[in-house]
DNA sequence: TCCTTATTGCGACTGGTTTCCATTACCAAC
DNA sequence: GTTGGTAATGGAAACCAGTCGCAATAAGGA
């Protein structure tokens, strides 16, 4: 219910206790980039990250980011999103559940989205071949409904 | 039938092709990049294939290989395998149809897989969107059967 | 409060990729 | 077969995202 309005105080929770099971510390720059990955609903970079908290007063360094991210990661709060070349494109998980993306090779624009069946035929897959899954990144690129009708030209290859 | 014998010489006139209507030209590197990307049945990085050139006598410079390998793409005839972080991984697709990988957290190898439920999955959320799907990519990370096996311990998160 | 040790900033450093530019090689047109 | 306009190339320098080393700082349990 009120799952999106805590999801920061949530995710810090998360975190600290996170961070107690492995005898790390909680500390200014740690609950900074927390309240703001969760305060953006939206993909980000690890510059966008480090401009928006140095907009916010916060005078962490990059090299900082570059060392927590990571532990975002393990944490499960926020996960790499699939793209072309080596990303450092981030997105939080908490009241943003998994989820695939579709790109559009015209406008760039993202469309995100969840299919069950696409799940099913997964697991159905692992099962197979006795692989445990334990994260996957799905990502089709094409082109988005917007752009095919604004130039109503076919693009070529499959 | 006799498909993956030819695939070396078919690839070099599909590339020859698509270079003529570019208004580019074929070459003797170009040449020995399409015969050696299709000599080898397995992925590559950028400096395989340099070492692998080099190793038979070939005297062109990495720096032709990053200018080429990007047009390789575009025809068609490679394309770039998921991978974790920065990848710089490539395999040629002539004889090596369309698959996903599972990639195993461990080991670190690699099962190619194709499964048309997946596709169909796929198509139909394209559809949904009014997307017009071009390349997909699916990776899925996990424990192979034969890593499970060796240390019947159990891997943690989701 | 004290003390151990994790965390941080900064600059140096790295490895992969791109860019520059002068030289070489295609290849289509004579 | 020669020529000429360009594409292609090699090598070095530049770039860039990320990583490392180290001395200074700050959590946080005792
Ligand atoms: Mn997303
Ligand atoms: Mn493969
Ligand atoms: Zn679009
Ligand atoms: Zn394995």
């Amino acid at each position: 219910m009120n799952s999106k309005k805590n999801a920061p105080a949530d995710a810090l929770d998360t975190f600290a206790r996170f961070l107690q099971d492995r005898g790390l510390r909680m500390t200014r720059d740690r609950r900074a980039i927390i309240r703001q990955v969760f305060e953006v609903h939206a993909h980000f970079t690890m510059d966008d990250l480090f401009i928006a908290l140095r907009l916010k007063g916060e005078r962490l360094s990059k090299t900082t980011l570059y060392r927590n991210l990571p532990l975002l990661v393990e944490s499960g709060l926020i996960r790499r999103v699939p793209g072309e070349s080596s990303d450092g494109r981030f997105e939080h998980v908490l009241g943003h559940p998994h989820h695939d993306h579709l790109i559009c090779l015209e406008c760039g624009r993202e469309i995100e989205f969840s299919c069950t069946d696409l799940e099913t035929a997964q697991d159905n897959i692992c099962r197979r071949y006795g692989f445990h899954p334990v994260w996957h990144r799905l990502g089709i690129w094409g082109y988005c409904r917007r752009c095919r009708a604004r130039r109503s030209v076919k693009p070529k290859e499959r």
